[in-house]
RNA sequence: GGAGGGGUUCCCGAGUGGUCAAAGGGAUCAGACUGUAAAUCUGACGCGUAAGCUUCGGUGGUUCAAAUCCACCCCCCUCCA
């Protein structure tokens, strides 16, 4: 039956920060198997890291022994959540949003499971009991429980109304009713008593607590994850190439590894307990070990590990590894030429080489922006080709020094390579 | 609808006729040091090998010369109605 140690182990993992009747809740969850949701609104098509904590989270409810509702934000997708934006979004049209919900339910449905009895998870699309309902219905029946007092008492969005030069579209400001009638209506159709979300979300989720209340005359309860906070106060999941997405087409397997690994030490044992399923004792473990010895932490690498795996699958992670060990530990010149193709298909950057000078070189595969930084690049030292070292902005590439004489794998500064080819 | 404030290079933010590709800070990138860390130091940070070219919400205009002045337009915010 249900784990009664998942709250307490939430706790331990940091991964409680706020709960609603928060004793209430420990006996509801103790007591019986639950229903919990979680949505997640397609503001692409395709999930990023940032949505992984609770993503997991409700795979832990799941292993403890309750029942996972994901919910794609088909709806509320279309409306744009306003919690702690800074400023008004644009809207996407229809058939876009419409498209990221499709592709969005299916990245779900791959983390939680489907065929394990009573538990077994449902994914659903809020679109299906909104699309229908009438403006003046909806008015009517659900607007008028909310108060608008109230509603803008909200910490979320209160920063859009009080601070000077950004204001909040009614549109956007209806948002938490959206979010509050779908829980009102998991309550009713699946008997869901449970949704979590990111702490910028405590305030649509009270909202569906008090309307699933005045409408269906139930208690339930919310309780919300933190934002991942890095030690550096930098964003989470982004570097400067961009988000990190969980769609390996969008981020490719090696890159989101790549990721991982550089995770700082600040945060590394906190990222164990966030976006693994190892056992608290165990992580601890991991830093008294690290702490001990001299060097390199293991921590980063034993991260890239889980989190890969459990996204991209061992394949994936296989893949990643083998990129990572032959272009920081191995020498390359080791690497045969099918090893080349292999780097190519799981994910190493690459693209077909038209150029012949280096300078073009770089600014075709990315790795510079202009000829102008490519030159700053290569006369500060910070390129290499094929291993060597080139510090001659004049350089131009041949292929008969081409590895297989068809590859060059270029690199720009410590960790940035890309592999360029002969286009056949 | 009325009154006022504002839109500057990734972000914040100076700049009110030439000395401005545009202060300062942040972010980012590179080099040194390291552990593919952190901290620190150095450098870069519109494009161009360069001459030079293109930028300061938009479009026109004044001027030898405009981000800076004028006209119109677009967008945002505040207060009033």
């Amino acid at each position: 039956m249900t784990d009664q140690r998942l709250i307490e182990d939430l706790n331990q993992r940091g991964l409680l920060q706020q709960a609603s009747a928060e004793e209430e809740l420990v006996e509801h969850l103790g007591t019986a198997s639950r229903t919990v949701y979680c949505g997640f609104d397609p503001t692409a098509d395709s999930l990023h890291i940032g949505s992984l904590v609770p993503l997991l989270a409700l795979k832990r409810f799941q292993l403890a022994g309750h029942r996972p509702i994901a919910l794609a934000g088909g709806a509320t997708g279309m409306i744009g959540d306003p919690s702690f934006k800074s400023r008004e979004r644009k809207l996407n049209s229809l058939e876009v949003t419409a498209e990221w919900t499709a592709k969005i339910k299916d990245q779900l449905s791959r983390f939680i499971d489907f065929d394990c009895g009573a538990t077994s998870a449902i994914v659903v699309n809020n679109l299906d009991w909104t699309a229908d309902k009438g403006v003046l219905t909806f008015l009517r029946d659900i607007g008028k429980h909310f108060s608008v007092n109230a509603m803008i008492q909200k910490e979320s969005v209160k920063q859009r109304i009080e601070r000077e030069g950004e204001g909040i579209s009614y549109t956007e400001f209806s948002y938490m009713i959206l979010q509050a009638f779908d829980f009102a209506m998991l309550n009713q159709m699946h008997d869901c008593t449970l949704q979590i979300g990111g702490s910028d979300q405590w305030g649509n989720i009270t909202a569906g607590i008090d309307l699933t209340r005045r409408l269906n005359q139930q208690q339930v309860f919310g309780l919300t994850l933190p934002l991942v906070i890095k030690a550096d106060g930098g964003k989470f999941g982004k570097t400067e190439e961009g988000t990190i997405w969980l769609d390996p087409a969008r981020t490719s397997v090696y890159a989101f590894y790549q990721f991982w690994i550089n995770t700082a030490d600040a945060d590394v044992y906190k990222f164990l307990k966030y976006f693994t399923f190892l056992p608290v004792a165990e992580i601890d473990a991991i830093e008294e070990a690290d702490k001990a010895a001299q060097g390199r932490p293991a921590a980063q690498s034993i991260l890239a590990r889980e989190v890969t795996r459990l996204v991209h699958g061992e394949e994936g992670l296989a893949a990643a590894q083998r990129i990572s060990e032959a272009l920081f530990s191995g020498d390359i010149s080791t690497l045969t030429e099918d090893d080349f193709g292999q780097l190519k298909q799981d994910g190493m950057p690459a693209s077909a080489l038209a150029g012949h000078s280096l300078v073009e070189a770089l600014v075709q595969t990315g790795l510079a922006t202009s000829n102008k930084m490519a030159r700053e690049f290569i006369s500060n030292g910070a390129v290499s080709v094929n291993g060597g070292k080139i510090s001659d902005p004049a350089a131009e590439l041949s292929w008969g020094d081409a590895f297989y004489g068809r590859y060059f794998l270029l690199k720009r500064g410590k960790k940035l390579f890309h592999l360029g080819y002969r286009q056949e």
